[in-house]
Parts: structure tokens; C-alpha cells; sequence
DNA sequence: TGATATT
């Protein structure tokens, strides 16, 4: 059976996200949503317009960037450079920023980036938006201008019948705006519903109309009202909590030296088939010191990854997307003819985790990318470090 | 009351 990586490659994106487009379009809509939105059990009904009624909302399209954009679905463990790495692979960026916890400093899953190019940001999202990376599929649009009208958009659900669907969920909010995501929480052992969720809507004035107008009431057939509020912050949570959570959810998996050198042992055994005659003792040692493993808290330590036989026409995405669903991927290049620009049949993949680096190896040397069987291994003359 | 969608 010759299952080619691009072919899995399309498949895992073929759940991508739709590239929304309606970004620029959505302010102009606002006067109509805001009228639409109004319901009957709000204090204040339809009344004359104040004289000094503001729209919440920022004016128009033309603010909108068309080099700015924002990465939602990142990996937790993907870092800014990392983030910049992945993205600079497409054309020059004007600056790159991971959104972390003010606290703990852990990542919230996305992040922005803004190229130089509007061309380039176009790129990207025909390009990156739906790339799988770990068990992440990540999403890349346009950001809009910062603004006070687009942030606490989450509601929290509960009272929800058992039986309501993520899809009737829905049907029942998407009246007063467009939701972003959905979620009903099940419970971990039997998968019933626990009868809360959570919406996210684009905009803070749908979540305020919807929990107006939801809020003590009851869904089309159910017995009991339902509760709407806003999503409790996550930043909210008490120190004892971030604490406890930073305590035992540590960067680091492997526990130390002796670790890590049996890991590496296993992953040239896995990289090479068993040809271990190739690798002595000192071999390993020359690898491990190379590499750094061996010095006290290597942070920032990194694997090299030789992809030999690639195609003419291979470029850096086609190395994000062979090599990020196996792990952490800081770096990608194609080594390039100068003058014709093609790829000269090979290039480096770097990865921050030797267990992933070694997974990726063994299960892609030999892989068929395309028309051509590729032999994948770590780097042997000299190690590269991030 | 999850995972993390506006710096």
C-alpha cells in the first residue's frame, strides 16, 4: 500500500477552517444586528435614540489590517519563537507575539503575527490555517483591531437539558450573533451530558443580547430554565490553584541524564534499524555531548534532522507539515540551488524533544513523500542547537 | 466552569 504524506497531509487538513472573510464586513452589518438583536424581556424596550448614543462598536473596514494575523489552536507547548519560526517560512514579519498567562506565563493557545507583505499574510492563511501540529489543527485569520467590543464574548451554560445537542445548543444562540465555538461538557465515564456548556460569540453585544434574552428561560421543550452568565476569566483562578497546577504539570518529562541517554540509545536503535554497529559507545557520547543533554537543565537544547530526497519543487511548508504533527518543530529549511532555487533533493527539520524527534525519524524514513522515498536521520556531522 | 479568539 503506498499511502503518500501528502495525502495524509490533505486529509488532516480536510477539516480546515474556512479562511472568514467576513472580517471587514461585520462592522457595517452592526446598525441591522443591534436592531435585530433587541428582544421583549430587556428593561429597556425600544425608546427614542439618545442624543450622545455611541456605537460600541469601532468604525469600519478600513482599520481592518491585511498584514495582521491571529493564530488560535496553537500547541501548548509552542513558543513565540517557535510561532515565528513556523510563520516566518512564508515571508517576512514585522513582529510576533505568543499570548501568555500574565501569572504563570503558559501559553493561551494563540498568538499574533504581522507580516511585512499583506501578500504574505494572505499566505499564510491559505497556506498554515488548518495545518495540524500535535494534536492541534491550528486556525489563522485576518485579527482585527484591538478593541473592547470583541473581548469576554464567552458564556457559560448551565441547565441545559441532557439531551440538547452541541448542535441544538446552537441553533438556540446563534439568533442573537455569530458564535465562534461551542461546547456542551460531558461527563469523562458515560459521555452524558452534564448539562452545562459554554458559546463563544464574536462580539461582546451578542453575548450581553443573548444572555438577556436566555437567561431564566426555557429551551423549546424543556421543563426547566437554563442560567447564562459570563464565562468565568481563567486568569480568576486562586493562587493555591496556578500553584498546584504549575507544580504538577512541569515542562520537563524526562527526569534526568540516565533518562535521557537510554532514550537516546532506543532512538538510534529506531532511526537506524538496529545498524547500531555504526554507533559505538563513543558515538552516542559524541552525539550526547554534542547535543547537550548532558548539561544540567538544557532548555533550548534541539534535535537535527537530515530529510534526504526531496523534491525539486519541496519547500519549507511541506517539511511544517510532514514533521509538526510528531512533535515540537522549532525549524524548517530547504536547502536551495542558488541560482534555479529548487531544491537541491534535501534539507534540516529541528525538533525540541529527542522522543519526538525519534518518532518522526522512524516513521518517515522510508516514507514516500510524493513520488520519492525519503531517508530521514538525525543529522550525524555536527548537532545544531537552538 | 473547558481549553484557551484580540496583543
Amino acid at each position: 500500500m503506498a499511502v503518500r504524506l501528502c495525502d495524509v497531509a490533505s486529509l488532516l487538513r480536510s477539516g480546515s477552517w474556512a479562511a472568514e472573510p467576513w472580517t471587514g464586513v461585520i462592522a457595517a452589518m452592526e446598525t441591522q444586528l443591534s436592531n435585530r438583536l433587541t428582544c421583549n424581556n430587556t428593561s429597556n424596550g425600544p425608546s427614542t435614540i439618545s442624543h450622545n448614543c455611541s456605537s460600541p462598536v469601532e468604525s469600519g473596514s478600513i482599520e481592518d489590517s491585511k498584514t495582521n494575523l491571529i493564530v488560535n489552536y496553537l500547541p501548548q507547548n509552542m513558543t513565540q519563537e517557535e510561532l515565528k519560526s513556523l510563520f516566518g517560512s512564508i515571508g517576512e514579519i514585522e513582529s510576533c507575539k505568543l499570548v501568555r498567562d500574565k501569572i504563570t506565563g503558559q501559553s493561551l493557545g494563540y498568538g499574533f503575527v504581522n507580516y511585512m507583505d499583506p501578500k504574505d499574510a494572505e499566505k499564510a492563511i491559505n497556506t498554515l490555517n488548518g495545518l495540524r501540529l500535535q494534536t492541534k489543527t491550528i486556525k489563522v485569520s485576518y485579527a482585527r483591531p484591538s478593541s473592547a467590543s470583541i473581548r469576554d464574548a464567552n458564556l457559560y451554560v448551565s441547565g441545559l437539558p441532557k439531551t440538547m445537542t452541541q448542535k441544538e445548543l446552537e441553533q438556540l444562540f446563534s439568533q442573537y450573533g455569530h458564535i465562534i465555538t461551542s461546547r456542551i461538557l460531558v461527563d469523562q465515564v458515560t459521555g452524558v451530558s452534564r448539562g452545562v456548556g459554554f458559546i463563544r460569540f464574536d462580539r461582546r453585544i451578542e453575548a450581553e443580547e443573548a444572555i438577556k434574552c436566555l437567561n431564566g428561560q426555557k429551551p423549546p421543550g424543556a421543563t426547566e430554565p437554563i442560567m447564562v452568565k459570563f464565562a468565568n476569566n481563567p486568569s480568576q483562578k486562586t493562587s493555591q490553584a496556578l500553584l498546584s497546577q504549575l507544580y504538577q504539570s512541569p515542562n520537563r518529562r524526562y527526569p534526568g541524564p540516565l533518562a535521557q541517554r537510554f532514550r537516546l540509545d532506543n532512538l538510534l536503535n529506531m532511526a537506524y534499524g538496529g545498524v547500531k554497529s555504526r554507533f559505538s559507545t563513543m558515538a552516542i557520547d559524541g552525539v550526547t555531548s554534542l547535543a547537550g543533554i548532558n548539561i544540567p537543565g538544557h532548555v533550548g537544547t534541539s534535535w537535527c534532522i537530515f530529510v534526504y530526497n526531496l523534491a525539486p519543487d519541496a519547500d519549507e511548508g511541506i517539511l511544517w507539515q510532514t514533521f509538526g504533527p510528531f512533535g515540537a518543530v522549532t525549524n524548517v529549511k530547504v536547502i536551495r540551488d542558488f541560482n534555479t532555487n529548487k531544491c537541491k533533493g534535501f534539507g534540516f527539520v529541528t525538533m525540541t524533544n529527542y522522543d519526538e524527534a525519534a518518532m518522526a525519524i522512524a516513521s518517515l524514513n522510508g516514507y514516500r513523500l510524493g513520488d520519492r522515498v525519503l531517508q530521514v536521520s538525525f543529522k550525524t556531522n555536527k548537532t545544531h542547537k537552538a
